[in-house]
DNA sequence: ATGAAAATTCTCACCTGTTGAGATTTGCCT
DNA sequence: AGGCAAATCTCAACAGGTGAGAATTTTCAT
């Protein structure tokens, strides 16, 4: 499936640096004649995945919009934890993420933040569609966290360097227990890992027995006193756990529907 | 290229009716084995557009957030109009929408809503990635006055049933006639079509000599005097004013750059 | 407007790479 | 563990993608 898979790559050619891609310049990339450059580049945009733009390019196109609206409309954490985000945001005045994890990378699906205590000094990383490292900061360690054994082991496996690097135990009994005792608390709380001056506070999200993401909170370093941190945390656990019953809820309803179905 | 067709058409099958698609039902209606579909699948998974879920099937993945991500980071549009919009809907207190046109629909590519006067008994049909009919509403019919002469026609030809339905004259000269005028006044003004008890504000953003897409506020017609739709069209002005300034700076810019890198 | 120099699409014979039936392996549920 | 369905692999056949170059359209300077 060579054809699929060179189509399927342009798109992941544009980067905030190359915004328009030009015909000349995928003849150099994919190694190929320009005539099939040029039936690539017409099936993307005709599928609405590219758009042609006056000055000799192509650059993403509405189709990938509306499928992003497609996702968030369907995302079942999403639709559990959307509304609830705001109002967490409002009442510790911080910002607040929704992350998944997906292939070895965190991202973040929904962010957040406070209308009036917003602090526009305060730098946030994660934003919806921004891939982040799945060892630094409080909002990927709580996933790393609460990874099904297997998949930690494969982790382990691949980026074994990287994650010494990032400070964990060069032994996996220990960078387990590490993580265990994260387990064991439910929560976590870092600060300076991804932005310097920025505290992160993350606890999961399981919907049945797997992971679904993890929420979190960051705030100014400077803001975090003994007593914010705790009632943020406080705030945190028990909003996730509102996330969590509602996502059991889905899952509850969704099963009766099927049931019903199939008698 | 009957290959990537099928490929990509298989992204344009996820519905909010159905968000998880399986391989069955793939087989079903893409007519092809299972052999087929699962190589389909796999090619798009590892692409990042489709994801694997648990109980049999997949659902759109984490590569078309990314995506979009990269959309809303390099278009121009947004860029120029981005910080202009929070302040547009504060100040009218209204719902600000930024559109596009995109291949015979216009696309709502941002929202912004006031954060005090919002008023949740009023339901905006628009919103990010939604495609909404070229015809109905001020938001789409600005963008129909200030659509290049050969595009009109070729539109005319393709839709002029629905265009009648929706109330224009059978005519095109008067349907011409019509759009000229909403383009002499640089704004279109009404109320009711898209979601009733709303009116909508619309104003065209043209860039060099090119339709950008379009500014538009919606309210409560119950929130419409006379003095608040005088105020509101004059903000809506001004701030697509600005937006079309900036545009015309990135321009600037990008033509520098590109002189200095030639030279 | 006009023509020259691009950029883009078309044509067609070649041959690579996708296809589907069936065998095999994997993953899930009890 | 064991049984069953779902998913992947194998391989020969042939559909259909490929590239060189011609034809066409678009772009741009004069």
């Amino acid at each position: 499936m060579a054809n699929v898979n060179r189509v399927l790559r342009i798109l992941g050619m544009f980067d905030l640096s190359r915004p328009v891609i030009t015909p000349e310049w995928l003849v150099e990339q994919l190694g190929v004649s320009r005539a099939s450059v040029y039936r690539d580049l017409g099936q993307l945009a005709s599928a609405g995945m590219l758009e042609r733009v006056p000055d000799r390019g192509y650059v993403l196109g509405p189709m990938v919009v509306e499928l992003d609206r497609q996702i968030r409309l369907a995302d079942p954490l999403l639709q559990a934890a959307e509304e609830l985000l705001g109002r967490l945001a409002e009442e510790t005045a911080g910002t607040v993420l929704l992350c998944r994890f997906h292939g070895n990378k965190v991202m973040c699906i929904h962010q957040a933040t406070s209308s009036q205590g917003r602090n526009p000094a305060l730098t946030v990383s994660y934003e919806r569609g921004r891939a982040m490292p799945l060892y630094r900061g409080a909002t990927s360690k709580i996933i790393l966290a609460y990874l099904p054994h297997a998949r930690l082991r494969r982790l382990w496996a691949a980026e074994r360097g990287a994650l010494v690097a990032a400070g964990f135990s060069d032994d996996f009994g220990q960078f387990s227990d590490v993580l265990a005792a994260i387990r064991a608390d439910g929560y976590f709380i870092t600060g300076g890992e991804v932005d310097t001056e920025a505290v992160g506070f993350a606890a999961p999200l399981q919907g049945g027995e797997h992971l679904m993401g993890s929420l979190s909170i960051v705030m100014p370093a400077a803001a975090v006193s003994a007593s914010v941190r705790k009632t943020t945390l406080a705030r945190l656990l028990s909003t996730a756990g509102r996330i969590e019953g509602r996502l059991q809820d889905q899952r509850d309803q969704a099963r009766t529907t099927r049931k019903a179905n199939t008698l």
